[in-house]
Parts: C-alpha cells; structure tokens; sequence
DNA sequence: TATGTGTTATATATGTAATATAACAAATAA
DNA sequence: TTATTTGTTATATTACATATATAACACATA
C-alpha cells in the first residue's frame, strides 16, 4: 500500500488514512472496484488498530466513495463517485476562506495563491484516465 | 464586534476566533495598531470563558498577529505582519491539496477549484488599503 | 469445519475543549 | 491612596474525541 501515517501529527489517524484514500482515488492509485485491505489485515501492516482503520472507512463509506460487499469486501466506488454536494462545497468554501485569508495577511498575493490552488489540483491527477483535463 | 461564533458546530470556539480575527485583518476591518477587547469583556459578549478568548489571543500573539501591551492591552500587530513562513506554507500544501483531491474526485474541474480559490481570496480583501492588487 | 469478513459491544487510557473560581502583578483612573 | 481593569497563572471539573484492547456475532468462503 501507498498508505504512509504520522503518528505524532497533530492530524487524527484516521483523518490521514481518509485523506490518502481519497487521493489515491484522485491521483488513479484506485480504480473503481479495487478492493481494499481488510480493517485488521491494513490495521497489522499500518501499525494501528483495527478499529481505527473501521473508523476511516466507515466516514468513506458514508461518503459514498467506498462500498461494502459481504461478497467482495471494501472495495473503491463503483457506481459512479458521488458530486459536488451542499455540504462539500460549504466545507470548501469555510476552509478557503481561511486560508485565503492568512495567506493574504501574510503578503501572499492573490496570483500566488492561484497559482498553488491550481498545481496542487493537477498534482493530484496525474495518473489518471481521461477525465476533466 | 463583527464576530459571530456557531456553538454548535464542530469546528472549536477558540479556533472560529482566530478564523475570524484573521480574516477581519484581511479584510481591513482591523488596522496595524487597533485595540481589542479584552478577555473578559469580549467573552462576555460572546457568552464564553475568558479562557477561551485567552487561548485564541495567545494562539494570534505566537504567530505574530497581535501584540500585547501593558498599557495598551491587546493590539493588531503594528510593526509588520509575519511572512509567509514554512510552518504556513507546509500547513497550506497540506490542506489545498486535501481538499483539491476530494473536489477532483467530486467531479469539479481545474478551473471550477481555481476560481473558486481565487474568488474567495478576493472576497477576503475586500475593504482594504493598497496592498497586493 | 475452519477461517476471514465487517460489525457491534464494552472497557480503558489519554488528550483536547470549555467552563468555573480564584489569585497575582502591573497599570490606570478615581 | 484606593479601587478597578489589564493579561496571566493555577487548579479543578465536565464533556468529548482519539486510540487501543478484547471479545463476540452473523455471514460468506475455501
């Protein structure tokens, strides 16, 4: 796995391992349908416990980006990931907005600031299909 | 005072201060050398501890956005805010590119996330002097 | 039948968030 | 001088989130 934590941030554990899933998906790392290692199996390799590894995946699944096959196990969404919702995009702009404003206090200009929104947003999709280019 | 606190949501009281104390020195609302209520009375206004405003004035003074006087009590910072330092900058990687992998994954374009960005960072400086246009 | 899956339940330890009360030194205002 | 107000420090308490540990359950697979 391309899973890689930092016990002694100040980010939750399980934040970090919903963070990195979801940029896995992003980036192409997982594909619609891909299965995903088992909560106690990804639980031993990462060093946590299992319970925290259910905890992620639970908020994912909730989300929408994963599924939970009794058959197949955890496997990446694969009817289609869900869109922009209310809720994303308040979550966006809350979080934006205070960046933007410390950045802006900070004498970061507004073409700085673009300028790093956008090539974070294409680093994120490199390995990726033909979608939105 | 233009603060306005949302008790119920998840993101921590004194962290909405320190939000919007940022964004009111953004947005002009707060000049280099302007007074802040104290402790006390601002919590008396907000209905929180005095605590709580200390630890959001403590947070704002470590990074250098306000200054504490003896006399004067607590003041934006008026000899120059704080540049755009690693810790901010590791801070601003970290959470752009978060929030640029689930808005990709959502299906929003580069350019939707791009001015997005940008037109909230302009949001932000709305009422200001002549600084970074 | 044995094993592995997600799930649920319970318990514990630790840290953070928030409040409450009290006291202190330093400065200001009466 | 006296009284008040400032940020600050200390102590205690409540509540919640995080993370771990152990155990059991229903279901499916090999």
């Amino acid at each position: 796995m391309f899973i890689e934590l930092d016990l002694q941030s100040e980010t939750p554990i399980y934040a970090q391992l919903v963070d990195q899933i979801v940029e896995g998906i992003a980036s192409g790392a997982l594909q619609p349908g891909d299965p995903l290692p088992s909560v106690r199996s990804l639980g031993e390799d990462l060093g946590i416990n299992l319970h925290t590894v259910n905890k992620s995946y639970n908020l994912l699944k909730q989300e929408g980006f994963l599924q939970v096959h009794r058959k197949k196990g955890v496997i990446v969404q694969p009817d289609g990931m869900p869109g922009v919702t209310d809720a994303f995009e308040e979550k966006l702009r809350r979080q934006l907005r205070s960046l933007a404003a410390e950045a802006a206090v900070r004498g970061m200009t507004e073409a700085a600031f673009t300028q790093m929104s956008t090539s974070l947003y294409r680093d994120t999709i490199t390995n990726r299909g033909g979608e939105q280019r």
